[in-house]
DNA sequence: CTTTTGTTTGACACTTTTGTTAAACAAATA
DNA sequence: TATTTGTTTAACAAAAGTGTCAAACAAAAG
């Protein structure tokens, strides 16, 4: 049997991720992605059927790869505070290479297509699990007291992900250079631990 | 002379922002403006003349009036503490109610069209400024000392815009419901200045 | 009430983008 | 080398979206 796989269905779905993710262009046509995978428009369809279809899996991709990121992350056994700055070492650099990859996700979670399941899975206890880590931790001191130790997670990813996602934007609103942005962003893994961690 | 304002134009714009900003939807068609404000497609064209050209007015205007209200409030003299607090009751508020506009301003800046101009808008100092105040709350000992003071400003940012940017994807990987999340983010403002204040 | 001025609309033309089809092509197997 | 299988393409058809125009319309001014 003649088989054989010149990759080209991967090669599509790499170069939509760039597009989106990097690029940050939402609403990409499918010729400009074509051309970024540099393969004919038609094979688009010939292996996603179409447009949407190849919005929603690049979509589905990306959601489940990051919840297993997730997953892998905050299950380590690992002391709070190495486990923290592990969360952090991962996600920043991911961030930083996907700046528009949560954009993405919201724009496609926030659109009409996108048969969205109404998260029929079962809860997933990695959170409810890293919460009670973070309430141990503030007993013994190492986190500020807070009401919800909820609050401690969505912290955390605030101070890494906005200051990447609204780059553009602090760039015009308060004057920096690209080259001040960086310096800015490659000190946040320090100065969110300062923040978050005693 | 006969002149009379329906206040149509003014409408459309107000449309055009609750779907971008509000609804999200960032790639809506002209007919779905139309729609929204009620009244025919091609007044669009009639008073914007293109599709582009209001997209850009709807940018420009939100853009001037984020900088006016950051401008407003960051002047204000207030003591460090109050004026944090200010800050952050405004535009918590604004970020509930348009939860959608940063994206919306990014995806501007990030698109081809939109004739933005390289910021040759001279310096704002307003930042500039808050940055030593910042510098002067950490002397005083209101502020923990970090390194470099716009860090307050990111994270204070950081914090606010991010937990009502990401809601969605949150309550998917968090499995928080509407109601949780809400009072989530009840309580963001006295969470934020616990964090940020000593 | 007629004119003037500016507003609103439906119909049309144009462009862009998407989806389909049939044929050409390339590589592995026999 | 011929066959099979799967890959790639150009050309076409259909759909969606944008922009223009001329005519109808409404309100203020004369």
């Amino acid at each position: 049997m003649a088989t054989r796989d010149t990759g080209a269905e991967e090669n599509i779905k790499e170069a939509a991720k760039r597009i989106f993710f990097v690029e940050g262009k939402l609403n990409a046509t499918t010729q400009d992605i074509a051309n970024e995978a540099g393969v004919n428009r038609t094979l688009l369809n010939y292996y996603f059927r179409t447009r949407e279809a190849l919005f929603d899996q690049v979509y589905k991709e990306a959601l489940s790869a990051l919840s297993q990121k997730m997953d892998e992350v905050f299950k380590a056994e690992l002391p709070f505070r190495q486990k923290v700055e592990n969360i952090i070492e991962v996600f920043l650099e991911d961030i930083i290479t996907y700046p528009f990859k949560e954009i993405f996700l919201i724009s496609e979670i926030n659109s009409e297509h996108a048969e969205i399941k109404k998260s029929n899975e079962p809860e997933n206890p990695v959170f409810r699990n890293f919460a009670i880590e973070v309430e141990e931790a503030m007993k013994r001191g190492e986190v500020n007291r807070i009401k919800d130790p909820y609050h401690f997670i969505i912290n955390l990813f605030s101070l890494m992900a906005y200051p990447v996602i609204i780059r553009p934007l602090n760039e015009k609103l308060l004057n920096f250079t690209k080259e001040e942005y960086d310096e800015i962003l490659k000190n946040r893994k320090s100065e969110i631990i300062n923040l978050l961690l005693n």
